[in-house]
DNA sequence: TTGTAAGCGTTATCAA
DNA sequence: TTGATAACGCTTACAA
């Protein structure tokens, strides 16, 4: 910056401020200083404008996988509202994990953030502390709560029990439950089928099949064929995800099962090949993307200082009955 | 800093030595500095340290795009090199434009990192001088090059040379592209597709389908619609990816034409559904999680000081014949 | 509209 | 093994 300066004959701070603070500078010196920024290749040092200005103009955002369509729509989402707001994400990818989780939030800290985004609720007390003890805002993703936080997203469990009605609806009499992961927003989906179940008097803890290792279409595949040899009169399953779903309408398909007619199957989230598989998988459309802007516009809010204490959105889901079920 | 310091009785430059060199500081007074840390919530600032170290212990990775899962599994491959090597990732997202990987890298440059990935090789001149400028090193991924640059991929034109071969042996003769988003790498798919297709005199550039939108299922078949109304003797797709396949394959299927005997369909990356699709997709395997590893590995080895000038490593890939063909 | 001085929190250098 | 001092590149506060 005083290199520039020197170049056009005037100080370090102008240079600043033709950078970042344009009005302050006349018009004619402005453009000298750009014209000198472009020729000398001059770089700012974010680091030092950090720690002069206590500002960084970055958000951390914290997501269990990178690898989940589901968070890659959302952190587009995010993406959105933040670029064109002139701040920059920070990606921390918790694994699914609790400890990584703070982990992760520990050593994005060293970078002063001016806000972070969080998936789901359920962080040990200990993370709430260390943000509040830095001041830094932060808005939950995913889930709904009334504790205070501030969130975005939708009932994990009124949709579990939602897409489980459809089924009872459809004249579905023994249901299953696929779930893998097991992370909370999977057992919040599991804890709204036990109700729709038990609310029908046709609860069975030994239709839940669960398995803590990530889904892949081979493990809903597996699972189907489990299931049904120990409970030949399953005739239709939950499915956490889509990625489960699809695999156990494969496994339907290589056994000879008529979907929807012997076994009905429905997933979650509405990823793309959930419309394209045959029969068309029944799925519930999560609004992913929407949470991601509304997450982070109302992150920048609080760290503008404008939002209420406590805000949160319902974005709501919708049961998206096709011809699997 | 200074307030841990002041809790232990010791200078600031002390508590930085136990944190960052412990071998600097004996082990009672480092047991004691590391207990105040805890105690006070104390977190560093890395802003200071890298102003004051000039090394951000950051590396930034521009990737066309975080929806695609060729470029997720190369983070992933990525991340787990660099973590345990201390590094940070700065994850710039370029949404497959030479425009704003240039913004991009003008903006984390800001972030003083330690080195940068690239995905592939069609950056403008200005890209690679900025870094020279900056003394910043590069490893470019994704594709092969002997042009000087680092570089961690594999031959994408020979790729698409192959599979289209591979369609040739099976005794297709009238063999179409399928094409979208038009980046390099489809590109240079396309060139061998040519390649393969005029060694065996069977090139007919009226069976070019290219569309410069980013792909879809939905986009695949479409295409596939049109190719067969306008050439109802084209007997194979090469599909420069493996959504644009699933897609034809489903529009075979809706068309009533059967895959492979009236239609054979290759598609390219061999994605998780490629396998689990029916009839399973032929398709060619990419080592998209080694590309990761191996240029993070070069990467580091680029900061130290360590690497050849000029290092190429080709990782190959295998086409994988499926029922599709 | 522009400039001066001081300081942001850390580490490199040199010294004890 | 520990410490004093200066410096990293920038912005805030104040002044002209």
């Amino acid at each position: 910056m005083h290199d520039v300066g020197l170049a056009v004959g005037v100080s370090a701070i102008t240079v600043s401020r033709a950078l970042y603070s344009p009005e302050r500078v006349s018009d004619t010196l402005r453009s000298k200083i750009l014209e000198a920024v472009d020729r000398l290749g001059y770089v700012p040092n974010r680091s030092a404008r950090a720690l002069a200005s206590a500002r960084s103009q970055t958000v951390l955002v914290l997501i269990p996988s990178l690898t989940n369509t589901v968070f890659i729509d959302t952190l587009a989402g995010i993406e959105d509202v933040l670029r064109p707001a002139g701040y920059q994400m920070l990606i921390g990818n918790t694994h699914y994990s609790a400890g990584e989780e703070m982990q992760l939030l520990r050593a994005y800290l060293e970078h002063q953030p001016d806000g972070v985004l969080v998936t789901g609720l359920s962080q040990p007390p200990e993370f709430a502390q260390t943000l509040e003890r830095q001041g830094i805002p932060a808005v939950y993703m995913m889930d709904l709560t009334a504790d205070g936080r501030r969130c975005v997203g939708f009932s994990q469990e009124d949709a579990g029990e939602a897409i489980t009605r459809h089924l009872l609806e459809r004249g579905r009499r023994r249901i299953a439950f696929m779930g893998a992961q097991l992370d909370e927003r999977v057992l919040k989906r599991l804890d709204g089928y036990r109700k729709a179940l038990r609310a029908a008097g046709r609860y069975d803890a030994a239709l839940e099949d669960l398995d803590p290792a990530p889904s892949t279409m081979q493990m809903g595949a597996d699972a189907l064929t489990r299931l049904l040899q120990a409970h030949p009169d399953c005739d239709a399953v939950f499915c956490c995800n889509d990625d489960l779903a699809i695999g156990a309408l494969a496994a339907c398909q290589r056994l000879g099962l008529a979907v929807p007619q012997r076994m009905a199957i429905a997933g979650f989230n509405d990823l793309q090949p959930a419309g394209w598989v045959t029969p068309p998988l029944t799925t519930v459309a999560t609004p992913r993307y929407r949470i991601g802007t509304e997450a982070a516009r109302l992150l920048l809010a609080s760290i503008a200082g404008e939002a209420d204490a406590v805000t949160c959105h319902d974005l709501g889901f919708t049961v998206m009955p096709r011809a699997s079920s």
